[in-house]
DNA sequence: GCGACAG
DNA sequence: ATCTTGTCGC
């Protein structure tokens, strides 16, 4: 019962150590040095709200040469297995993501991303691992996590100044470093960064895989057109979102046509 | 023990 | 994640 949950989480966290030896964080890319960036993938889930399981996953890819317009979209209907865990959500995410990520490489290599964005953490996570490491690790790609939260673990203190901190922030692509506030004593594991004037909440940079968060940081601004959050996720939550209400209403539509209760004569 | 807790 | 209206501003 619940300790069945304890006991899949640690297996997990084992998973997350083993893969977080083969993490990199370092700019791998020739793009990275060259400052040339156009392809950028944004990956992101919508749920039923009846049935939290039933998701829709979609990727898309937006061309930064080209207003950040949407290239290439792909969605996929799935059924979770995996409940939402704080700290393992890639055990629930990652399958649909593979799927529509591999198809995209075998039948649109032209379109593989330069660089893949997610909604959530990547190594600002309680073990160094978020979804964005994860996945960037198990596919060998370069990964930018991007949470819209700030994930609070005891490692990591968002400390009396962290208020304070967000509003000193005053223009666009300003940040300040989130540190891990023991141990190794103010390791950086991400960057609260402002994307927009209007925004007044920062979004939450880290590391996924095979980038410094220097040049993510830059990447995230080369993908902000109006809004706070970078247009390949945004793009992808538009989509998905779009797409989970088509399917609640025809799932409607059957209801009611079976139904009796609505018929009075 | 209590609170916190990406999506 | 999802539940939701109005409101302010360009």
């Amino acid at each position: 019962m619940e300790s069945e949950i304890e006991s899949v989480t640690a297996l997990w966290s084992q998973e997350q150590f083993t893969m977080k030896s083969k993490l990199i964080i370092s700019n791998t890319e020739k793009w990275q040095a060259d400052r040339k960036l156009n392809l950028v993938g944004g990956m992101d889930i919508s749920f039923c709200k009846a049935d939290s399981s039933i998701a829709i996953c979609t990727l898309v890819v937006c061309s930064v040469s080209q207003q950040l317009k949407v290239v290439y979209e792909d969605s996929l209907h799935v059924k979770l297995s995996t409940p939402y865990i704080p700290g393992f959500l890639a055990f629930r995410e990652f399958e649909p993501c593979l799927s529509l990520y591999t198809k995209l490489t075998s039948k649109h290599s032209e379109l593989i991303p330069q660089v893949l964005m997610f909604d959530g953490n990547g190594i600002l996570h309680p073990r160094g691992l978020g979804l964005a490491s994860h996945f960037g690790v198990c596919t060998n790609t370069c990964t930018i996590g991007v949470a819209k939260n700030l994930y609070q673990m005891g490692s990591i203190l968002r400390d009396e100044n962290h208020f304070s901190q967000i509003n000193s922030l005053s223009a666009p692509g300003d940040h300040f470093f989130i540190k891990n506030s023991e141990g190794n004593g103010g390791e950086i594991l991400g960057a609260a960064l402002k994307t927009t004037q209007e925004a007044k909440r920062p979004v939450y940079i880290s590391i996924g895989h095979r980038i410094g968060l220097e040049t993510a940081i830059w990447a995230v601004m080369q993908c902000i057109d109006r809004y706070r959050i970078p247009e390949p996720t945004r793009q992808a939550d538009i989509r998905s979102r779009q797409l989970i209400r088509k399917l609640e209403e025809s799932k409607n539509k059957k209801v009611d046509q079976y139904s009796p209760k609505m018929s009075f004569h």
